[in-house]
Formats: structure tokens, C-alpha cells, sequence
DNA sequence: CAGGGATGATTAATCGATTAATCAAGTCTA
DNA sequence: TAGACTTGATTAATCGATTAATCATCCCTG
């Protein structure tokens, strides 16, 4: 509890010293005047007594409680463990806590539960969106994470060019056919990956786009999706736009009989936490979620700081929200595992 | 930014009215003794004005910040969607804020991320313990969520009753001969499941418990299970104890040519995001996250708002830890897909 | 040796809400 | 009608840290 913690606050090493609790302050902070003995005492008896300092108290005097948002569109993304985990660990290390906001589905509680951030006062917020959805100006800093398509302060992983390194790393196996998946035409993600593959086709190669959701409202949710007689028409490499789909690609497939990689490849996306375990283990592309959360954060607390040292160096539009980290993306790493490799033709009955 | 946020205040309301900011908080709190006309105007110019109140002003009043922790082993884990969710959903419902810390693996920093909560003043702390770890007693209410053979203030599904009702249900279809998957050991959570499972084993039946661990100590990280021998020894149920490791097996039979579930069955624990969409469907047994998340928030915030209103009525341990929901538990319940079915021999040669 | 600076510390105001204590009327009872 | 309550509102203190303004010394220079 707030109340009875540690017990020590600037008044008891004052009261302790002698002096004043500005004084006790300023040492701590060095900011203002103090003489380096004093000060030298003054950060003894602190730590002697186990001070921390109120966050509630500062946040309340300097406007800023240290806190950032993280608002996701679906927690239950199987994506959400790695930016959750990297958001925090790039917060900590930057001395800000990361209070979480489900945006549960649809768009209005996205903006429902921005807002309930901003009533909680904090600094900035970091926003990965709910697919098509702009994020309006709200009153303080924002960093976005998707896809460089998306417009806005966007930090995000160049999937793009992660598109090209699969198809790139299929194609150095002679294969031509590729069934292209993704799940929903109007992610933004989810174009620039299929965007980037069909870049990169190799000479005489040839893509098709397979969507699940059209597929899935025609044959009911969770319907095979009919690899089988993909594969009798040629298809040798399938390569989904996230591990999920390529994992039930993959499994389709070998329920069917068809053997991966002996017969057709299949690569996905992400490297998800059971990537790794499956058999055969999945190739993919990594995202280096690190690298994303440290931009992002970074991004976010230069225009917190700025903004009260300097009156507005950075750029701020009118409303309050500023472009943070000004587009930047990151390369994509593949991870070659089992699922890829020469395609030899398969005669089905 | 809290600085410059909706720009109304208590004392805005006050100075708009010619009231003193004293009688405005009492009338938009209830408390204290305000006409009801004068009330109602209140609050009347304070929605106009669009207020909203200062959470960090009143926390520091009030040494409650409407915050509370949760501490994850490991975010990487692929149940930690659920459980954030959930947990930010109930939350959310009773007013509070939740904020994040992953204690990132070692023993060390789960008493770290504690600690960086504590600091930033949260009212409570929902743990979901490492493995093997002991939650020890800090100064601020704790629910813990685990397994019931935890000892502590501990709100958990039933693992045991869940490991029961998959047996019975593998039983049904006249397997005799399982093979329970676990991956440590020292896991509450799995040996429990484990528990539960032999504990309903058929007349006749025989079970072994093959632990991942181990065997990769010996075979190196994402090695075969070598279940196609287990088969061959004429075992037809592959029980885990996480989707995860059901895959896995799951994955490593079709490769290896045995039919699920035309010959062997396969089932997991806690219906995770991609077991709905495999082929064929994964059984599995799903916690009610939603029912364990509000029994842990709810405990919570009854010692948190109990600890201001009376003085100390709810138990509490000296050190300010409190017997919040004293171990309840949470029925599982089964999840019948497509890998589990009547066992037909298999010959491998 | 008086006055301008530099140095080191203190005062006091402030952030926004809460709440105990107080006060001014009006109402009721003896 | 005086004293006791009620009712309705105000004052002022408080939570803990920050910071501009102020003040007291001491030093140095013209």
C-alpha cells in the first residue's frame, strides 16, 4: 500500500539531518545548490533509511507519473507475449511502468481504453492497432506499432522485406508454385508480407493469394482449407503471413498425407512460441521485437522529456499527439528450420 | 500528459459556480453533507466541463492508486494471453488499472518486478508464480494464481479434476495404455494435472509419465520424443499437459506416419489459440479464465477497500500480507475436438 | 572598507483531491 | 425566548515532492 510503506519520505531524512526537505531534494536530484559533503550525507542517510521515492507525490508536482500505455487490439494474439515482454523490458530499462489496456475486439473500446489511460495520467502511449483502424489525436505522445504502411508515428518490424527473404529462400529451391496465405485483405501487415513475396518471384514463378476469412465464410470457421487439392495442382511452397495459418497448413497437409518438406514446403511468420517444437520445425521470419519496443520507447520518452525541458524542439502537431519515431522499421531475420526445402512432385489419387 | 489533460478541476467547477472546491468533492463523492439542488448543479457543470478527476491528486490524498500489479514468470509463456486478458478485463471492471511486470525467468527478478511495483504504489499484487517459487510476504496484498497444492492465498483452476476428465473421457473410448507428457517435474500445475489423471485411470489400465525435460537433458533441445516407439510398445493415448506439448506429439505422429486419432489419440490442457484451427482439432481441457481472474481481483479489492473503511476486520498476516481468496478453485472443463477417438492397433514396422 | 557576486541553504507556494474541524443559519424544544 | 440540534457550506490541513524566490554568509575587488 501506498499508505504505510517504507515509511521514509523527504521529511524524515530532513527531520533526521537537521535540514530542509528542499535541500534533501535537491541533493537527490542534483539539481539546485547543495555543498558535496552535505549532499554526500544526505544520499547516506537515504539510503540508510530505505527511501523511495512517492511516485505519487512527484507525478502529482511534475505532471508525469513515469507510466506508459500499452494498448493492444487482442490480447489473446499469440504475437502479444513478445511485445508485451519486449515493450516491458525496453520500459523498465527507460524507468517507466507499462499499464495494459485491452482494446477487446472492437474499435470503440480501443478508443474506450485509450481513454481510460489517459484518465490514469499516463505519459505516452504505445498502440499497437486494431486492423484498419487510424488512430485519431488524442492529447499525448503516441507510438505506433504495424506496418510501415500505416501512416503516423509507426515503428515497426519492415515486413516487406521479410516477405522477400521467404520467398527469396523458396525460390533457391527451384520451387515456382507458391499458395500465398493470409488471413484478412485489409491488414496492413498482412499486405506488405504478401507484398514483399511477390516481389520477389523468381523467373516463371507464379502466386496465388489464398484469404482464409473469404474462405472461411464460405465453408464455416475452422474448415479444412482444401491444401490437398492445391497441392494437386502444382502448388509446391506455401507460405502463410503468420506461424498460426502455417501451422494449420502444415498440419492439414500432413493429415493429408502430403509430406513436408519432401513433397511441399510450408513457412510462416513470427517464429511463435511452438515453432520451434513442432514436426518438422517450422521456417520462418522473426521479427526483432526488441529492437521495435527499444525504438519505440525511445521515441516515446525523447518527446515526454523534451517536453518539459525545452518548450517544443520536436515536432507536436496541434492536438497534443507528436510524430515520435518518424516511420522507421526493422529488418526481418529468417529462421530456417524443416518445413522448407526441395520440392519433389507428389501424385495424389 | 496529466499537465495540461481535460484542463477542468475541482476548483474549476468550484470557481464556475462560486462554491468551495470542499463542497464540490463531497457532492460528486456523496459524502459529507451537500443540498441536493446544489448537488445536482455540481454535477451538471462538472460533466459540461467534461471533468475528470485527478487519479493522481486523490492517490496521493488517499494512498491508494487504483493499481494493481501482475507478475508473470515469463511472458514468452502462451497461456499469458488468457491470463492478461482476463485479469485486465476484471480489472478494468472494478475500477482499476492494471500494470505489468515479467520477471523475465530467473527467481531474482520475479522479487525485482515486486519490488518496482511496490515503488510505484500499486493497492495489490496478482502473482502468477514461478515455478518452484515461494511468494514471500511483502507489504501489500497478493493473490496468488497457481495450483491448489500452493500453499498461500491462492485462486487456481482445478488442474486435478481437469487430468480426471480427460482420462475418463480417453477411457471411454477403451484406452488402456497412456502415455502422460510433462515437461517439468517440479511444476505444481503439471504434477497435479498428472494427478488427476491417474488418479482415473480404467481397470486395467496402465500409465507412464514421460517428462520433456529429461528427456531433452539427454537427446538436446527439440529432439523426437520418440513416440512412434511408445506406439509400437502399444501405447494409444497421448495425454499432455499443455497444448503446447500436444502439438508437439501431435506434429511428431502424423510425421511419423500414425494416424490421429484413426489410431492413436492425442489431448492437451488449456485450449490455446491454435488449437481450434489444427487438423484434426485438438482436444483439450480449457480453464475458466474469466471466473479465476474475478475471484482473484475480487479478493483483492476486498482487503484493499476493507483495509481503509474498517479497520482491520479481514485477516491479515503482520507483515501486511493478506488471506485474500484463501484457495479456492476453478472447475476445467472439456474440450472434445478431433484427436481423441476409439484406438484401432497400429503395425510398425 | 563598502558594495557586488558567488555560494549554500531555507521558505513557501504548488500540483489536485480529500476530510476533519469549524462556522453560520435556521429549526425545534423546553 | 434561550439553548440545543440540524443542515449546508466553508476553512484549512494534508498527502510527498518539486522549485522559484528569498535570505544569510563569506569573498573579493575598487
Amino acid at each position: 500500500m501506498a499508505t504505510t510503506r517504507t515509511g521514509s519520505n523527504l521529511s524524515q531524512i530532513a527531520a533526521t539531518l537537521g535540514v530542509s526537505a528542499a535541500t534533501v531534494s535537491n541533493a537527490l536530484s542534483g539539481k539546485g545548490r547543495v555543498s558535496a559533503e552535505l549532499a554526500e550525507k544526505i544520499r547516506a542517510t537515504a539510503a540508510e533509511l530505505g527511501y523511495t521515492p512517492s511516485l505519487t507525490g512527484r507525478a502529482l508536482r511534475t505532471g508525469r507519473t513515469g507510466v506508459l500505455g500499452l494498448v493492444l487490439p487482442d490480447i489473446a494474439n499469440p504475437l502479444f507475449p513478445q511485445i508485451a515482454q519486449a515493450i516491458d523490458y525496453a520500459a523498465s530499462n527507460a524507468g517507466y511502468g507499462v499499464l495494459i489496456a485491452d482494446s477487446r475486439g472492437d474499435v470503440a473500446t480501443q478508443t474506450d481504453a485509450i481513454n481510460r489511460l489517459i484518465e490514469r495520467g499516463v505519459d505516452g502511449i504505445v498502440i499497437v492497432p486494431r486492423r484498419g483502424t487510424r488512430i485519431a489525436d488524442i492529447g499525448c505522445p503516441v507510438a505506433v506499432i504495424d506496418s510501415p504502411s500505416t501512416p503516423g508515428n509507426t515503428v515497426s518490424a519492415d515486413h516487406w522485406q521479410g516477405g522477400q527473404a521467404i520467398i527469396e529462400h523458396l525460390a533457391s529451391f527451384q520451387h515456382r508454385k507458391f499458395l500465398l496465405i493470409g488471413n484478412n485483405p485489409a491488414s496492413n501487415v498482412q499486405n506488405d508480407r504478401i507484398g514483399g513475396m511477390r516481389s520477389r518471384l523468381p523467373e516463371g514463378g507464379h502466386a496465388d493469394v489464398f484469404w482464409i476469412e473469404n474462405h472461411e465464410q464460405r465453408h464455416g470457421k475452422g474448415s479444412l482449407l482444401g491444401l490437398r487439392e492445391k497441392v494437386k495442382q502444382g502448388f509446391t511452397a506455401f507460405a502463410a503471413v503468420s506461424d498460426l495459418h502455417a501451422l494449420r497448413a502444415l498440419t492439414e497437409l500432413q493429415r493429408a498425407g502430403v509430406g513436408v518438406p519432401e513433397h511441399v514446403s510450408v513457412t510462416g511468420f513470427d517464429d511463435l512460441v511452438w515453432s520451434s517444437v513442432v514436426t518438422p520445425g517450422l521456417t520462418t521470419v522473426r521479427m526483432d521485437m526488441a529492437a521495435i519496443a527499444d525504438i519505440a520507447i525511445a521515441a516515446l520518452v525523447r518527446v515526454i522529456e523534451a517536453d518539459t525541458t525545452s518548450g517544443s524542439d520536436i515536432p507536436r502537431t496541434v492536438a497534443g499527439t507528436v510524430a515520435a519515431a518518424d516511420r522507421s522499421s526493422v529488418p526481418m531475420q529468417l529462421v530456417v528450420r524443416q518445413t522448407s526445402g526441395p520440392p519433389t512432385g507428389i501424385i495424389l489419387s
